[in-house]
DNA sequence: GCAAGGCATCGACGAATGTCAATGGATCGG
DNA sequence: CCGATCCATTGACATTCGTCGATGCCTTGC
């Protein structure tokens, strides 16, 4: 990959073309990132971030498939995956379901969840 | 905020669990921040983005293909979804192309990307 | 003009994803 | 105990995604 370079001329395009590049990010972090992104790479999980981030308090799971026109165990399906993801939280109320953001999330699901307008 | 519903049975359900939600995102924003989640959402991609951060100036092809064990093709490809997300901007300079973080991205592409360690 | 190299595009294939219908497990009110 | 309600799980299906090999288009160097 190492390319020559005629040191004589080109002013301009010195940089044959390749350049140092800054150490990548560890493979496990990369990874970790990605899958927030992927968690929230729907937009109806990220509704529900940003109904669970209006709500200051935890929701239940019929809110949510009130919400949406969605069937029910998609809903089911789409909360499992931001659960998952370690996004959410849940527990059981009686018959109902509440989910609620961790409030332990990472410096970078914080941030990711930031970009919701 | 439980709504105290005496026995007039109204035809819809009674709820005992469900709460007043906030007002959801306009689908298109939500279809927009999630087009944007899910350009990230590949540790790879997370790499470029970081290397395209780290790197204040275009970054040639070339580096990308050195920099992983992956097939030309497909990080054209990576490179591709990036741009189509409108993440990121090319051009040609002689036999090679250049990447660069588009300077005027959305705020929820910006912040979606601050969320990168 | 020709050969070489850098990149994008195409075609293919296995894996993952979003959705639904059907089922099952809890929990509550009679 | 019974039936009703809420929710999770399962199975199925079409779509999308990540990856590769092969091919084609440009640009450069001879």
């Amino acid at each position: 990959m190492a390319k020559r370079v005629p040191a004589l001329e080109a002013p301009e395009r010195v940089r044959g073309c390749c350049v140092q590049l800054a150490p990548p990010l560890p493979d496990e972090t990369a990874a970790d990132v990605a899958e927030i992104f992927r968690a929230l790479a729907d937009p109806t999980r990220i509704q529900m971030v940003h109904m669970l981030e209006a709500a200051r308090e935890p929701v239940c799971v019929c809110d949510f498939t009130a919400a949406f026109d969605l069937g029910q165990p998609t809903v089911s399906h789409h909360l499992a995956k931001l659960k998952a993801a370690g996004l959410v939280d849940s527990f059981k109320r009686g018959v109902w379901a509440f989910y609620r953001l961790r409030d332990d999330l990472p410096v970078a699901a914080r941030r990711a969840i930031a970009a919701i307008p």
